[in-house]
DNA sequence: CACTAGGGGTAGGGTTGA
DNA sequence: TTCAACCCTACCCCTAGT
């Protein structure tokens, strides 16, 4: 009634994306309270959750909810299988094992010390980069860095005027580091960007 | 895509209309599911249906969405109170009341049993008219029947060249009578036309 | 009872094509 | 450019199942 409608904001939607990433689509009330979404979170309950991740989905699939009702109907199969991006049903399908996603092999380096975060814009751009590249890729147990190298590489890095991507280990559990709302999630160095996919333990360099 | 659009014809929109009188607006599917409706509509979503609705309104109110908009923005009264019209917010905030109208004290004679319907253009006409009558004047509780003979009379009546409008009391119950997309809404006797208003069980003679 | 999945519905802002 | 028709998103309700 007196509500106007609260759009999601970026900030919110990445760390729906996030929790997702964390805790798997379905857990929305642990999402919820986790201390490192929470606050951002303060003003969606587990349903709005619910529904914001049916939105994200199924808009990148079909393009809205009643497009996906009509192709659910007349069992049409997936669109939008073209253009690089790769169909959400993947996704959908996916979600468990992508939260369930499991550290790599080492291939990288060693986590650089943390100098300080940027602005909150940019942080959902790279929060959105490692969301899409790990839930769209088509890797059963989620992708390799090089294939989310690659993708991000696709698709941004040229719109982005970013350098070429290169793959870190971190060997410190920065989760839940309180310097930031994502706390450790990303951090800046010297030597670039650095974006550390949680419960991965794996930095992307993103920025050089 | 390839669908080019589909312009609301006179039908469906007395349709529309006849709906929101008799289940209120917001009750979209309710009043697209309505026998009395539905095959006129069966194109017509209950998305279509409220936007429609919407456009119907705000362009007798403000003339365009795109004014209400500013209105809304800077706050502005609504204009057109002049011209026979009201504005439309009171219909808006009076839905319910409309719907909700109450069979009003008998002050005619008997209802006068049917002969045969006419074309639907007179309908979609005669059913404007009422509509119109019944939303659009600013008793509370709906109009009476003073008040919509002299709204009919002072917009329409000159320019349909139709008599004086008198009143009458239906003494049966003729809704849902299947003798036509709007079962036993009027009908043509000798004495002249007769208009049925669904759910008040009243007649108004629109033409002696 | 608390929560989730998923169907369905409505309001309102935004978009588009004639 | 305008605006009627259409689309998209946020929020809501409900029910079944766990």
């Amino acid at each position: 009634m007196g509500v106007p409608k609260q759009k999601w904001t970026a900030e919110e939607e990445a760390a729906l994306k996030a929790g997702v990433v964390k805790h798997g689509a379905g857990k929305w009330r642990t999402i919820l309270t986790d201390r490192e979404f929470s606050s951002i979170l303060s003003m969606r309950s587990n349903v709005d959750l619910k529904d914001k991740w049916r939105n994200i989905n199924v808009t990148e699939i079909w393009g809205s909810r009643h497009n996906a009702k009509l192709a659910f109907k007349y069992n049409l199969p997936p669109p939008k299988i073209d253009n690089n991006h790769m169909a959400l049903s993947t996704l959908v399908q996916r979600d468990k094992e992508v939260a369930d996603f499991k550290p790599l092999a080492v291939s990288g380096g060693t986590c650089p010390n943390s100098m300080e975060n940027t602005s909150r814009l940019q942080d959902f751009q790279l929060d959105n980069l490692i969301f899409e590249s790990i839930t769209k890729l088509k890797e059963p147990r989620g992708s390799d860095r090089e294939s989310i190298a690659a993708y991000i590489e696709v698709l941004y890095l040229n719109s982005f005027t970013y350098g070429p991507i290169l793959f870190y280990t971190n060997t410190q559990k920065l989760i839940g580091k309180p310097t930031e709302a994502y706390g450790g999630k990303w951090k800046i160095n010297e030597d670039g960007v650095w974006f550390c996919i949680a419960e991965m333990e794996q930095y992307i360099r993103l920025r050089s």
